[in-house]
DNA sequence: ATGAAAGCGCTAACAT
DNA sequence: ATGTTAGCGCTTTCAT
């Protein structure tokens, strides 16, 4: 036999030789099938399947093309609330021929901006952020790299860069106005770290200015920052309950937290809303179900990921985009709030 | 002025250029620091950082490198017992260097294989596989690619290809036998579609296996194959409550249908587990704050996660990896079971 | 309609 | 210790 030269396995070369065409044409019926003779297509084609060669993303990249991959940034996956954005995204990007790449920062700047370097080393055709609490820099560096990026859970009061939220301020004073309206005036408040949360912040916020408004001084006894499982809802409430006099009702900023706390006044005897009301916050699926079902207020996460998702891919593909997008809340009454107890 | 030819921008050339070294050197300080003297490192380094210079992975894994991403196959995210495994997936691949990339095939083996070829074509360099149920050739596709893969969730009668499971039959029976040791007889299953999903056959196999040892006649207008939401669990429980004779016990293979059906039993006046038993799968955290606290097994998802990862990350290392990995399941006796009413 | 050849930005011998 | 150079697998003008 004569001395083969290497022949090429899986590669757009190795393709092209055993099916006796340049690699111009195995390019072009893999990306421009229509502009090749069917026959030739077809005899390409076949060899491509029954070696069941697949097209090396990498090499397409480099050659010029974009990655179809985005780069997700999340504070923390515990939080259920961010899972029911995230798999909006997900389910959208996917949708759309694009893969998702999720990074969580444990709410560290400094991890953010190392975790969003290597989604840029990635070549990540455009970023999905959460909040705000960015490492200064941040947005510098996706600048520079020419990433596109949307904000979500969180308007950028700076530049007008995309973002999709809501206001969380504003939805905490519908819980907090709630409570009062229903009477309460001593009430505890369970919420994030609002040193490295700013949604938590807001919230807070939210929380002391009802009070204010009202003419109630603020009891820091009666303030906990928590993170989101059952178990901190639990341990939080039991904090309130133990610090007298016993408040009447307590505005849990997520639902978990609001579970975990009901179990708490549970625990200790108290019926819900009998003796204490809880309203939640985000409306999870939980809510519905538990008993009692839990007052709440209904946070568009879902929405607000399939919309940056949307914003985000457009925005990939040069189409302008205009700056926030603001998402309505909602308080939904069900059956976990009362009228204070006469 | 000289007529300058094009100065290179972003690229390890420009960095090169403007610290007045060759593309080797940069190279060098990026991937092996010590080899080059220190004076000239820094120069380098300084240079790098004033750009916001980073190194192109789409580049580097073309250059013979590997891409430190790996991709996960899910078939559904609304399952929070998932979200559980790859939550564990993601941290310890992340901590290692590599970025996870998740694809939900929706129960779809078809669309599965299409999302999985998009993550060959990612060059991933390993991926976790979820269950039984693939299309035939997938396999061939990963080996012929010689892409790395552990299943989760199932054991693979077939070949030694690596997996991380526990064994749902077995699980299964735990839950009936606790229920039949209580002197339940009539009993309703709620469960995923065995259909598209082994894990939901397998307990669907040990409800019936269970009832026949005990000498009891299936009936299946007491099974109901749900999704995974509450409000599913919810439906289920209605129309098993309405199929007289009552049942005594509802068997639900998963805690967050359990809850629903526990909603449902309140609903229509039932006290459990006084009017009747509840038992759940899983142990998600809601098991510990439903009320009453739910009976469930529990599996171990974080783990499985957790050492599928490991493994697959052993396995892209090159190192050797022995074959099945099967994991224990605990039945935890909580509030929502009891003896049979008199 | 198809082929030849020049890069994309990087790493890895091989030189020096 | 540092530079030169040849690819990695692909897309894409530019020819034919």
């Amino acid at each position: 036999m004569a001395s083969d030269s290497k022949p090429p396995p899986q590669t757009i070369r190795g393709i092209a030789k055993a099916a006796g065409v340049s690699t111009a044409t195995v390019s072009r019926v893999i990306n421009a099938p229509n502009t090749v003779k069917p026959s030739t297509r077809e005899a390409v084609l076949k060899v491509i399947n029954e070696n069941d060669y697949i097209n090396d993303g990498m090499a397409r990249a480099l050659a010029g093309g974009r990655t179809k991959t985005i780069g997700v940034a999340i504070p923390t996956i515990t939080n259920s609330i961010y899972a029911s954005s995230t798999q909006a995204i997900q389910r959208l990007c996917q949708t759309a021929g694009y893969a998702v790449i999720l990074v969580v920062s444990d709410f560290d700047p400094v991890r953010e901006r190392e975790l969003i370097r290597r989604l840029v080393e990635r070549r990540v055709d455009g970023i999905i952020l959460t909040g705000a609490d960015h490492d200064p820099g941040l947005h510098r560096v996706l600048e520079r790299h020419n990433i596109p990026y949307v904000v979500t859970w969180r308007v950028e009061a700076e530049a007008a860069v995309p973002c999709v939220a809501f206001d969380n301020y504003a939805a905490g004073r519908l819980a907090m106005d709630h409570l009062l309206d229903l009477g309460h005036r001593r009430i505890g408040l369970i919420c994030g770290e609002s040193g490295v949360n700013d949604r938590a912040l807001q919230r807070r916020k939210a929380y002391c200015d009802a009070l204010a408004d009202r003419g109630i001084a603020v009891d820091t006894a009666l303030i906990h920052e928590r993170a989101f499982e059952f178990a901190d809802g639990y341990e939080a409430a039991g904090a309130i309950l133990s610090t007298p006099p016993r408040a009447s009702a307590i505005f849990a900023a997520n639902d978990i937290q609001a579970v975990g706390a009901m179990a708490a006044c549970r625990g200790a005897g108290l019926s819900v809303p009998g003796d204490i009301s809880i309203i939640g916050f985000d409306d999870l699926p939980i809510a519905q179900f538990s008993a009692p079902r839990l007052t709440t207020v209904r946070v568009p996460a879902a929405d607000m990921g399939r919309i940056a998702a949307e914003r985000l891919l457009a925005l990939v593909d040069g189409k302008p985009v205009e700056g926030s997008h603001i998402l309505p809340v909602d308080l939904i009454v069900r059956d976990s709030t009362a009228p204070i107890p006469t």
